[in-house]
DNA sequence: AGTGAATGTTGACGGCGTTAACCTTGGCGG
DNA sequence: CCGCCAAGGTTAACGCCGTCAACATTCACT
């Protein structure tokens, strides 16, 4: 029979890679990607440091499990943005709308969780070179963008020309702010003027894309 | 007599302090901020590592004793960066040179010091909070910045309704681009390619702020 | 039932930041 | 000239970390 994930009654723990995640998340998720130790991880799921060698190679291993789940996080919320608003008629303001709304999650998950976030984009040592390509929603964040972009194309709002490196400058801007206010000198801006400044952004984008 | 900075003769170093940050810029120069190790800057110093804590309150006064050099030279490489091309005639025109020069300043100085770059803008506890507005070169790059942008209005190119957060943008995008060559999907751009994003940033900038 | 692979365990090593307690020395007042 | 004391070094130790080697337990299959 199938031990239960979170059953812990026997020698073997029946889940520990999900639970070390878990973990580990979880810590990364209150002090980002510095709090992501693997001895505390062990510690919290009931279980010595050393088991964690039978499901990843090392520390960096394991924060990679959880900069992935932040990646996918991230993803999640773009989408949840792009669905909390409703389409407009004219297909070129929907294709700015769908824009603005990538940036705003972007944003909104940057500042509801800046531990994951910050995991998200912290600098590891390459897990034999293979991430970037492979796993599917660690770059899904990117394909919402370039999708969007697409249809900015298509809708005849940003010319062919200007269409290159589009991608960068958006994934810049955004980027950009997030971490100036997470670990920049934008740290802990009041709603009205975090509020105000994506606004500014988006119009920033929106011009800075498409204008001539 | 005032023994010689680099003079190692006695018991007593004599310039401890600046030798420790020196030290530890150096490791930061070639391995990032997670490199900077106190015992090893006191090896290479060749003293004791508990002797720093005659001269530093712990490892992250060390560091941000880094982290304030790091900011003082990229400030130092945006101005190399503004006095490499020449004026234009048209003082608009120049004001936007004078822009796309602080931003390439800042995104050489990333590229060529990589280290001292993250370094400059890494994680660190916070120092009594006092440094943002003490340190007149650590905000250098802010006021460079912020008085190109005044030009710009005077100059009748910037209108008044978009010059607030007007900082905020142009240093996001471009603070956005240097981390996601260092840190992120942009690892190792060839030269021709950062060149050309470079370019293209420099346009998204000036677009992005004073169109209408 | 028995055996090997998978998955746990303990113990140890070296490196880290940091503290406590102790030495060495330069400079200053008597 | 001397003695002393504060400034600035030292060693020893603590508790943390990641990691490895060696050993123990259990599962799953024959």
């Amino acid at each position: 029979m199938n031990p239960s994930r979170t059953d812990r009654s026997g020698y073997h723990h029946g889940d520990l890679a999900n639970a070390l995640t878990k973990a580990a998340t979880e810590l990364a998720r209150t002090g980002g990607p510095e709090a992501v130790v693997l001895r505390e991880a062990a510690r919290q799921v009931g279980v010595s440091a050393t088991a964690a060698y039978r499901h990843f190679a090392g520390h960096s291993e394991l924060i990679h499990a959880v900069k992935e789940y932040a990646l996918s996080r991230l993803g999640a919320a773009m989408q949840v943005e792009l669905a909390a608003t409703d389409p407009l008629p004219d297909p070129a303001e929907d294709a700015y709308r769908r824009l603005a709304a990538l940036g705003r999650g972007y944003l909104n998950f940057a500042v509801a969780e800046p531990g994951l976030f910050r995991t998200a984009f912290c600098h590891a040592d390459k897990p034999t070179f293979d991430s970037l390509d492979k796993d599917p929603n660690a770059t899904e964040p990117y394909r919402l963008l370039s999708a969007v972009l697409d249809d900015l194309v298509a809708v005849g709002s940003l010319d062919l020309d200007r269409r290159e490196y589009a991608e960068t400058m958006a994934w810049s801007t955004v980027h950009g702010l997030a971490l100036l206010m997470l670990e920049g000198p934008l740290q802990n801006l009041p709603q009205e003027v975090y509020d105000a400044v994506v606004n500014r952004l988006t119009a920033f984008v929106r011009d800075g894309l498409t204008t001539r």
